[in-house]
DNA sequence: TTGATTGTTACCGG
DNA sequence: TCCGGTAACAATCA
């Protein structure tokens, strides 16, 4: 589930139904988000996503920060309220809608200060349209790490989770193996705007689609990725190998993403 | 009950 | 300093 784009649908989503707006703030299991009490009775300002980081801004300079992680989810529905579903660590109830967070690996209140230092380690953001993607290359290019590594970097660029880098190194015919400082900008550009509008398809349908044409509401998930997960290119029919990067799986078509020379 | 999983960080060794 | 490997943590589902 969470890739870069379900944190930015649901900035979008909560900055409609929150912003301006005094929030009911609660932590029925209490583990996570110490001091959110902290937030009650402030309004919230704006709600943003930074990479796969979702902030919510509040009124007297405190922000709410949460990271999924692996497993957290966001569960919304409209009042009347309901019983927390699973482990709820923090709920957030505002005049129309009930947010509740299951399971997040962040879950705190930051100072102005530490959110602008949060937001400032994070690569840029392809979701944003404030994102530099001269950035990311300067760093890709300088590196002899593998593109594949690179790309799901959050300090290199951020929103692209383990799904999507298959997905857009076999689209563009780039080996995840392939170096950084092998990468060309011309190749860099491709797959910055490729991850872009992936990810902006992925927000829109609030699914992962990297199948050209994949009807979101018709299609199941294995239908709507290419390679991930499977054993047979869609392209040249040929067999799709597994590799590990940071202990995730990867995938790659041998013939479709050839492997530069210089690498064993 | 077990294993796998759309993520990140800390730590260590080369 | 950079890079790769490992462990730890989180919750849910099949």
């Amino acid at each position: 589930m969470p890739e870069g784009h379900t944190i930015h649908r649901a900035a979008r989503d909560h900055q409609q139904i929150f912003a301006n707006q005094i929030l009911k703030i609660s932590s029925p299991q209490g583990r996570f988000a110490d001091g959110a009490n902290i937030l009650n009775e402030n309004s919230c300002i704006n709600v943003e996503a930074f990479g796969k980081h979702l902030l919510y801004h509040f009124k007297n300079n405190k922000t709410l920060h949460i990271h999924l992680g692996l497993f957290g989810r966001i569960r919304k529905h409209k009042l009347p309220l309901r019983e927390p579903k699973g482990a709820v660590r923090v709920r957030l109830v505002g005049q129309t809608h009930v947010v509740d967070i299951n399971g997040p690996t962040i879950c705190r209140v930051l100072e102005t200060p530490n959110a602008l230092r949060l937001m400032k380690n994070i690569g840029p953001d392809l979701l944003r349209s404030d994102a530099n993607p001269e950035l990311a290359y300067k760093k890709i290019s300088a590196s002899k790490a593998p593109v594949g590594r690179l790309i799901m970097d959050q300090s290199v660029m951020a929103g692209v989770g383990n799904i999507y880098r298959s997905e857009i190194l076999w689209r563009q015919g780039v080996h995840p193996q392939t170096l950084g400082r092998e990468i060309s900008q011309n190749t860099f550009d491709r797959l910055w705007a490729d991850a872009k509008y992936l990810l902006e398809l992925g927000v829109k349908h609030n699914a992962i689609i990297t199948v050209d044409k994949a009807k979101p509401s018709k299609t199941k998930y294995r239908e709507r990725v290419n390679i991930f997960g499977k054993d047979k290119c869609p392209k040249c029919k040929g067999e799709i190998c597994q590799l590990k990067i940071g202990s995730r799986r990867a995938f790659a078509c041998k013939t479709c993403q050839p492997l530069p020379p210089n690498i064993s």
